[in-house]
DNA sequence: CTTGGAGTGTCAACAAAGCTGACGTATTGT
DNA sequence: ACAATACGTCAGCTTTGTTGACACTCCAAG
C-alpha cells in the first residue's frame, strides 16, 4: 500500500494523509459553525452578522474600512449587515474623532450580549476540543493552521494581537 | 495579565487561547478553500460542485441519498449541483444494479481530470502546510479537529474510511 | 481655497447555494 | 395490492456574496 523504503519520516505526507486533513478540515468546520449558526438562525441573523460582531468586539472602535478587509467582502455586502445590525441596535456607529469620515463601531450592550451567547457556544466546542486533544495537540493544531494561511491572511490574523483593545 | 497562580497544565483552556483559537480556524478555512474557489470561479461552479466532486471520487458509485447524508443539505439542493455535473459530463449517474431505484455516481474522465486539478492545488496547500509544521503538530491538528466534530460529523468522517474504494 | 481622493452609504441587478413544500414516477418489499 | 423508498423537479423564498454607478462628507495637498 505505502512505500515503507521511502523516509519514515515523511509518511504523513501522503495523497492519503493530506485526504483526510482535507476531509477533517472540512466536517470540523462544520461543527465549528454549527452552535452559533443554531443561535442565529432563531433571530433573523446569519454567519455574517456572526463575523461582524466578532471582530467589532475584539477591535470596539474599528473602521468600516478595517472591518472590510478583515472579513474580504465587498461594502455592499459588509452594509447590509452592518445596517441591520444598527438598525436593530445591536451595534452603534460613531463618528470619528480624528477622521470625521471614518466610523468607528463599537457593540451596544444588547451587541455584547448576543456576542455573549455566540462565542460561549463556540468556546465551549473548542474547549472540549482542546481539553480531549491536550496542550502539545493543540500546539500543533495552531501551528497548522497558521501555516495554512497565506501571506495576507496570516498577516490579518496575526494584526488582530497587535493591538487588541 | 494571566493568573500564573492556577494550575499552569489549564493555561491553554483560558479564553484568549480559545479566542486564537477560533479566529485560526476562521482564517485558515479561508485559505483552505482559496485555491480550489479561484479554479472554481474560472468554470460556471461553485464550492458545491466541488464538495459533490470531491465525495463521488472518494466513495465511486455512492448514491444520492448517501451523499446527501455526507454533505448535510436538501435533495433539492444538491440536485441542482448534480444536475449541471451531469449535463455537462462530469458526473455519471447509472442506475442501481441491485436496486434499480438508486443511481450510483461515478466521475467520467473530464470529472476526474477535474477533480485532479481541485484537489492538486488543495493538497498542495496541506502539504505546505504539514511540511512546515511538521508530524507531531500534524497528529496534533487532527486530533484536534476530531474533537471539534459531534457524533454524527464524526460517524459520517470515518465512515469514508470503512469502504475507500 | 480649490480640488483630488479617501471613507462611507446606498440603489439596482444579479448569482450561488442553502431552505420549505408539494408532487410525480419508478421500483421494492411486505 | 399497497405502502414505503429513491429520485427528480417545480415554485418560491432567504442569505450572502458580486458589479457598477452615484452621492456625500471630509481630509490633505497643491
Amino acid at each position: 500500500m505505502v512505500d515503507v523504503t521511502r523516509s519514515e519520516s515523511l509518511l504523513y505526507l501522503t495523497d492519503e494523509q493530506l485526504r483526510q486533513g482535507i476531509e477533517a478540515m472540512y466536517f470540523a468546520y462544520r461543527g465549528f459553525t454549527a452552535d452559533p449558526d443554531r443561535i442565529l438562525a432563531s433571530m433573523a441573523y446569519g454567519r455574517a452578522h456572526h463575523r461582524a460582531i466578532h471582530f467589532i468586539k475584539r477591535a470596539p472602535g474599528t473602521t468600516v474600512t478595517n472591518l472590510l478587509d478583515i472579513l474580504g467582502v465587498t461594502k455592499q455586502s459588509l452594509n447590509r449587515v452592518l445596517r441591520t445590525l444598527i438598525e436593530d441596535g445591536l451595534v452603534e456607529s460613531r463618528v470619528g474623532t480624528t477622521d470625521r469620515r471614518e466610523r468607528n463601531l463599537h457593540l451596544t450592550e444588547a451587541g455584547e450580549a448576543l456576542e455573549n451567547r455566540l462565542s460561549d457556544s463556540q468556546r465551549a466546542r473548542m474547549r472540549s476540543a482542546f481539553r480531549d486533544a491536550g496542550p502539545e495537540a493543540v500546539a500543533g493544531f495552531r501551528r497548522v493552521l497558521e501555516s495554512m494561511m497565506d501571506g495576507e491572511l496570516h498577516r490579518q490574523y496575526l494584526s488582530l494581537r497587535e493591538a487588541p483593545k
